[in-house]
DNA sequence: CACAGGTGCTTGAGTGCATCAAGTAGTCTT
DNA sequence: AAGACTACTTGATGCACTCAAGCACCTGTG
């Protein structure tokens, strides 16, 4: 065989390292380390409590503060306290915040280069596949 | 539609964020970062030397003198001096690592859980659409 | 041989991520 | 109004990672 197949073990290996990279890369072509970016982008949808960001990004409460007080630093997020309940941090991403983000997405080129190789079935027989190993 | 089918960029980001997590419980089962584990591994096939490892692991040298020198205070690693080349620090994987490394592998359940769920023509599929991604 | 320059690794300093423990406000219950 | 609870912050610690500087060793040139 003129290229020995990996094993599917190594494929997925090497696809979400090639992922992780790209990530990554992306975010600090902008100056955001990769968990920053994540910050950010869980704010696109609307503004959200501190524990709430939390729970959705699976860590610890005061891991939220120190990201949040850096994207606040460089004025890409806003941090209100709730007027209902005055113990909540509200953390909205600022219209400078929205710039980087788009800048991330774009320069995030792993999607749009690479699944471009695959044909529209292809694409929809990879996602399938991913509903069943996500479940 | 009952379920509203993710977009795949979705999936791809849900997989490897799985697939990370997955990673990183394995090796913190066994008192190993990710990082420290990926060390590990790298180790499997025989003794290397640390610069070699900085290359292969696309880090710093002294990031990797840093990794070694906590596996080596575990005894998972040893760290000798080539014998050709008295600068070369050839790092190698003791019994104790290469159980500690099993271990990670046998937790690893990523590979072994999800993709028990395809079936061999499925697995087929997926392989042939990562080697296109991959390229 | 000697010595200048290059190589391989380590050390030290600095940053960021992540987690835990303790603290401070603010809210809720009774 | 007191006590329990909640939301977030602060402080301390450990690891990963990077860069700059240093040391030991090797190598090519004269």
């Amino acid at each position: 065989m003129t290229e020995a197949a990996e094993s599917l073990d190594q494929q997925l290996w090497d696809f979400v390292y090639a992922y992780d990279a790209a990530y990554d890369a992306a975010a600090r072509a902008v100056g955001l380390s990769a968990a920053q970016a994540c910050l950010l982008d869980a704010l696109t949808g609307g503004s959200r409590a501190m524990g709430e960001l939390a729970t959705e990004l699976l860590c610890d409460a005061s891991n939220v503060t120190q990201l949040a007080a850096r994207l606040e630093a460089r004025g890409l997020v806003a941090r209100d306290p709730d007027p209902v309940d005055r113990r909540v941090k509200r953390l909205s991403i600022t219209p400078a915040g929205r710039q980087v983000h788009q800048t991330v997405r774009a320069g995030f080129d792993f999607p749009a280069d690479r699944l471009g190789r695959l044909s529209d079935p292809e694409r929809r027989q990879l996602s399938q596949l991913m509903s069943k190993l996500l479940a």
